[in-house]
DNA sequence: TTGACGTACGAACGATCGTTCGATTAGAGT
DNA sequence: ACTCTAATCGAACGATCGTTCGTACGTCAA
């Protein structure tokens, strides 16, 4: 995932040192990439506004990743340290089982919120930009989102085995539930900058019934 | 809304018939411009790109919106007559009441997946794309969302009325809950293509609790 | 026939795009 | 002292962007 330093064998080699400036600029281009990327999407991320934000060369700048689409791929994949770091490190900390579930819900709602200057959820915009083309940039929005996904799902697996919600819970579909509720969330915040709607969003959480597997409940009409 | 030609007393003019040429081609322009908008995005909706695509020159195509920025927002409404046509309007065909709940779900899916190749729905996209911008395109971007939740917010206090749901339905929550759910189903579609999201979404408004109002839904931990 | 108007055109504007090239600087290895 | 390499730069490339301008071809009104 994260491209990691040839591990060496000495601590702190001074070609490692001078590496490391090469490598520390790289992550100031890439912070500021993210902010424009998630702001105006990662298609409008264009090398010389940000060589400009950045205060270097556009020729400077590009030769860190050449060419635009690695660098589209290096702001996705910075923007998911973030999401990992803010999201799903802290639920990780929290107990498993539903206080899990309810953890993985605020630190999102955190997240959101702490963006919300630069256009929300990261990989909302990013998906909803990228969902119908080809090419390794949607392939990278594609996996994170899985990724997303997976975790969600083995959250509530979790929750399953801990008894906080049914033995024959259908994980997939609540999954799905969920998912489709914090990405709504997200999506309507951006546009009303109504933190009401995160008490809605709570809210239907709490009384939202657990969906049963392979039983077809019976439609009520 | 739509821009209705002044009304003439007389049937059809000879001076109207000349001006109806121009119209013809504004409407294939803002046809293909949805279409293009929807896919990669109202910013990407590039003059020159459009002009090729419906065999004009960049100029006169130009002549017919004065600006790029009455380009996106004509392009716009065209994308609400669509909505309105496809959805909006078969719903208000439905009986009122739970019938047209349903209704109103299976036509927006409907219209997902008819547009599943231009991108899925163009307004979640417009809203993703400038939920954080400024200006006229993001004012008229909010005000087709804002008219999209008060229809099914109607719709859902005809529910109430027809005694398909609870009196004290909190109405306003329930809309919250099925444009997030529709929203993301939409999202998750776009990403996945997979029609099983549709059976997932349904499932969903089935089970779906109609939340109470001003009643504090005492949480179950 | 003439004049006005609606529609469309080609050519060009300055700006910005992604990308390439060659040169320069500083530090590390020999 | 010399070489090598990583990092950065300025300048320029062709392409495309939104926009402007002057023009030309209709069709209708006078």
């Amino acid at each position: 995932m994260k491209r990691a330093a040839p591990a060496k064998t000495s601590k702190a080699s001074p070609a490692d040192r001078r590496r490391a400036h090469g490598e520390r600029t790289r992550r100031e281009i890439l912070e500021a990439a993210r902010r424009i990327a998630a702001a105006d999407g990662l298609e409008a991320l264009s090398i010389g506004r940000l060589a400009t934000e950045v205060g270097m060369s556009k020729a400077g700048l590009f030769a860190h990743f050449g060419s635009k689409e690695s660098l589209q791929i290096a702001t996705i994949d910075a923007a998911w340290d973030v999401y990992r770091n803010e999201v799903l490190e802290p639920t990780m900390a929290s107990p498993a089982g539903a206080p899990q579930l309810r953890s993985f819900m605020e630190h999102y709602f955190d997240y959101v919120q702490r963006h919300a200057k630069d256009g929300g959820c990261f990989f909302t915009a990013a998906s909803s930009e990228f969902d119908d083309r080809a090419g390794p940039v949607r392939d990278r929005v594609f996996e994170t989102t899985a990724e997303r996904s997976a975790f969600l799902e083995r959250v509530l697996h979790e929750a399953v085995a801990a008894g906080h919600l049914p033995k024959n819970t259908d994980v997939a579909q609540m999954t799905f539930e969920i998912l489709a509720l914090v990405t709504g969330t997200n999506l309507l915040f951006q546009l009303y900058k109504d933190p009401q709607i995160f008490q809605r969003a709570r809210r239907t959480l709490r009384a939202m019934p657990p969906p049963k597997r392979s039983s077809k409940t019976a439609p009520t009409d």
